[in-house]
DNA sequence: TCTATTAATCGTAATATTGCAATATAGTTA
DNA sequence: TAACTATATTGCAATATTACGATTAATAGA
């Protein structure tokens, strides 16, 4: 046990659940914020703008990298981080798909 | 090690660091939208819908109503579960506007 | 009261995550 | 080539999560 069933639930499910546990945490919430926040997306500055150490922010970009929220492209002696668009937008579609479920209901008993 | 540094981050990301982490799970993933489904909700059947032990669908549902994310009261013999609307509402309206920062850039560099 | 029924809690094993120091890797520049 | 800079990887300790069997708690009905 311990392991996490992810044979039994729908691919969609899966991906899903993925990019909601990527961001299931405050650091990497705020590394996105950031990249969204930054124009360009050429960002070798990640690390000073958060209180971890550099292998710890390493660890959160690979996790992000991971569940395809961020790209990255080596840019010479830095590497160029920056948000996957497709990926919030499909996020956020779902979200909004949720909520407009939610609202053609009106029995709300809870 | 091992805890997370909740405290060096806002309120505001913490808060949705733990929505996301609370969705960050494909059982948790399907028991939202099997609520979402469901027109009542009065829902004795969640177990039955799950791949999973009736402690463990307990414990999932645990963790989705200290998220906020669902809400439950007990109704007879059985407990009902229902979505908190209001919460899946805030996060909508986050990957909307974050959408919506994206949208507004032309860079796209990676 | 006895017995189902339903869901929470406890205890525990297996596994995953978080964070960092130390180290490695790779490109840049002197 | 050597030193410097930026990022990744490794290894490890602390803690959290996942899953479930066993048990408990609470209510409903015979």
């Amino acid at each position: 046990m311990g392991a996490t069933k992810t044979d039994h639930f729908s691919e969609e499910q899966n991906k899903l659940a993925n990019m909601m546990k990527a961001l299931g945490h405050p650091a990497r919430i705020a590394i996105m914020e950031y990249l969204i926040k930054v124009d360009t997306c050429i960002c070798g500055d990640i690390v000073n703008e958060l209180p971890l150490a550099q292998p710890t922010v390493s660890q959160h970009l690979k996790e992000l990298k991971n569940a395809g929220l961020i790209k990255g492209s080596i840019e010479g002696t830095a590497i160029c981080y920056c948000v996957d668009k497709e990926a919030i937008a499909m996020l956020q579609r779902y979200l909004a798909n949720t909520t407009l479920q939610l609202e053609t209901k009106e029995k709300s008993c809870c």
